[in-house]
DNA sequence: TCAAAAGTGTTTTAACTACACCCATGG
DNA sequence: CCATGGGTGTAGTTAAAACACTTTTGA
């Protein structure tokens, strides 16, 4: 497992992955963080994260890692790579690149409990994280704005909600990753024009006046690069 | 320079950067390509690139691997890591992983030479670039989505430039980088209305009427992360 | 006076913003 | 009947796209 035929000019570094992975819960963006029960940063939240195997592509170390170091249910909807933060001091251990990801668990995904090294796994609000080991405080903050910008071209606040939704849940999403209040008529009229979005038919029942319910209309996304 | 006091559970992976260097030459963008002269691809085109070292950072690691491997006279005007190519197999010496940048070289930079383990280092056009060496195929072509995309909102093209230049030429960038023609009115108006140009007084002589000249109103760009 | 490149305005269209009231339901 | 949340339309503004002729210079 450890052995390899690196040419001899390549000084082997260690090579992480780190995920900021997301969920909606009580309608805000939170964040996915598990306490470390080992040195450095012992008892300090970070993100999960951990080595990547020789034989294993990135994204693959950044699934295992969700899975062992917190146990969440369900698969995420979106994992995608967006920076390698590679600082030589970044890691007290030595010189470790973490090639950051993104992840967005959809809804439903919520008791999440410690795995591996880990004390234990938890959601934050993303925008009021706690202090964070590392340089994950600075990740975490890069990753918020990959999902910004990923909110407008792929319709992403998709990923967050279950498989009928209605326009109302939908704008919360929207709002709690822009971290803002949308207008609700600019929003209807915006998300309906992009033809992605299809009336499921029936209606869901609440406090007040029912909700139309919708489903997607359109493609998958795809866990992986690029 | 070799002892590393990486964690027991870090397996060490090669940690490379490759470099995707552009410049515009006779109207064209072109990529600065260097022919291998050690196995793997002996004799094949391929990005700069190489191993990072221990005590350097990513971008470090760069700009060392720029001047290395090529003799470049000038600084680049922009250098920005763009993605991580870390698939199990893209290197066939083991796991390589490498974290990919693009740079942007100014106006004036020709000549360049092979170095290092470099047979020679040529420009090539960057929309049609020769085979070349690994996955840096794919590293160009996502390279060139990132110029692009940056063209946009970082007024990126007067990297390309000297420090004045006219309008015209300016136009020519965009179109180079965009591969695509653009209407005449419409550029310059857009850019006119961005208040970063400043003309500047003098005419540049040529064959038909001379055009004004500009230089840039605003900030400088940045060598370095994110 | 001709060739060559620079420069210049208007109209149309699409997208975004701001903004206030009525509707359907459960209690 | 009232409280709660869902649903609707219009007007103003801004940004982008399409489109053709005139101006300045050197040869």
């Amino acid at each position: 497992m450890s052995t390899l035929t690196l040419p001899p000019q390549a000084t082997p570094a260690g090579l992480a992955v780190d995920i900021a992975a997301f969920a909606m819960h009580q309608g805000e963006l939170q964040v996915l963080l598990v306490e470390r029960g080992t040195l450095p940063h012992a008892r300090t939240w970070a993100l999960p994260g951990g080595f990547v195997q020789l034989n294993e592509e990135l994204h693959e170390a950044a699934l295992r890692e969700l899975r062992t170091e917190t146990t969440v249910e369900l698969e995420p909807r979106l994992l995608e790579q967006f920076y390698t933060f590679g600082a030589v001091d970044r890691d007290p251990r030595g010189r470790i690149v973490s090639v950051a990801h993104m992840a967005v668990l959809p809804h439903g995904t919520v008791s999440v409990t410690g795995g591996g090294n880990t004390l234990g796994a938890g959601w934050f609000p993303a925008h009021q994280p706690p202090p964070l080991a590392f340089d994950h405080a600075e990740i975490l903050a890069h990753a918020i704005e990959r999902l910004q910008v990923r909110l407008e071209y792929a319709n992403l606040a998709l990923e967050f909600l279950p498989e009928t939704f209605t326009l109302p849940e939908l704008q919360g999403v929207h709002e709690a990753i822009l971290n803002r209040k949308l207008d609700k008529r600019n929003f209807r009229k915006r998300l309906l024009a992009q033809g992605v979005l299809a009336t499921s038919g029936e209606r869901r029942s609440g406090v007040g006046r029912p909700a139309q319910l919708y489903r997607r209309a359109g493609r998958l996304r795809l866990v992986g690069n690029l």
